[in-house]
DNA sequence: AGTGCGGCCTGTCCGC
DNA sequence: TGCGGACAGGCCGCAC
């Protein structure tokens, strides 16, 4: 499932395929995406020229002369370069078909994704304005996570995922990186000392880095650009590991739910 | 303001 | 073997 790594790989794997290119054609096969795929897309953005693919959070942006396309992986959507002429499969619901002949194909089974549109500067899109910092970003402080923890009663791993303190955070890497501070996922955040939140802020950048650096984590059916798998599934230390021993002390890991979602976790490793 | 939950969607899994 | 129902899961938007 794509979280910020795997967008990130996704970015990676496309830009070059892109920029420069001219946009032919978009062909859209479902409109009916988590928000509808606006009608006038097509026609805006036909003929116009990719300057640049960039991310924000788990968002891809797409810059072109016209506008900058807004695009949402959801849970199970994957954007792979295709020939231009190759026939769509189930789930193919949008190719962006460029003047090399080939194609960015956008699958997405369960259309929790998005793509949408703004001629304007996106980071003033409804979407994108209210989002915290980049975790992998300078601006990302420790210090400043613990300062906006103060008399927040939520568990930490629901502030952490929280997009309006930390971008484009999700439900593995949340789980992974407390393992790594040695922090109880129950835990209040205004509960979490400033030493805790250091190691915490250290573990969110290192997990996400890692996981860029070995181009993600393969859920179940998750591909890059090209089709290929990440291998970051190999350096989980908890995620969908209930009830296997926790790699670093053999106690079996635990899961519960939290806002509606697993979390899993070391009862001996985290405090 | 902070918190928690409903809903979108469909492949997979489980029990009958 | 077939079928229905529960479940997962990012994340917006709403209710409290």
């Amino acid at each position: 499932m794509p979280e910020l790594p795997e967008v990130e790989t996704t970015r990676r794997g496309i830009e070059p395929w892109l920029v420069g290119r001219r946009v032919e054609r978009l062909l859209v096969r479902e409109w009916r995406l988590r928000w509808r795929v606006p009608r006038s897309l097509p026609a805006r953005i036909r003929g116009s020229t990719i300057r640049a693919v960039g991310r924000r959070a788990k968002y891809l942006l797409i810059a072109t002369d016209a506008g900058t396309l807004i695009w949402h992986l959801g849970m199970y959507g994957s954007l792979r370069i295709m020939d231009g002429d190759s026939p769509p499969l189930a789930h193919d619901h949008v190719d962006l078909m460029l003047d090399s002949g080939r194609c960015l194909r956008f699958n997405d089974p369960r259309r929790f994704g998005c793509l949408l549109f703004t001629a304007g500067p996106p980071e003033k899109h409804a979407l994108l304005s209210r989002l915290a910092v980049e975790p992998l970003s300078e601006e990302f402080r420790a210090d400043d996570l613990w300062r906006r923890a103060r008399g927040r009663r939520a568990s930490i791993k629901a502030f952490i995922m929280d997009s309006r303190i930390v971008a484009g955070v999700g439900n593995i890497y949340a789980s992974e990186a407390l393992f790594r501070s040695g922090i109880r996922p129950g835990l209040a955040a205004g509960r979490v000392s400033r030493v805790r939140m250091a190691a915490l802020a250290a573990s969110i950048r290192a997990v996400l880095g890692e996981a860029i650096g070995v181009g993600g984590t393969t859920l179940r059916d998750y591909v890059d650009a090209s089709g290929m798998p990440g291998y970051f599934g190999q350096k989980l230390f908890v995620y969908e590991r209930a009830g296997r021993p926790c790699r670093k002390c053999r106690t079996p890991i635990r899961q519960f739910t939290q806002g509606q979602r697993s979390t899993y976790w070391c009862p001996h490793c985290q405090r």
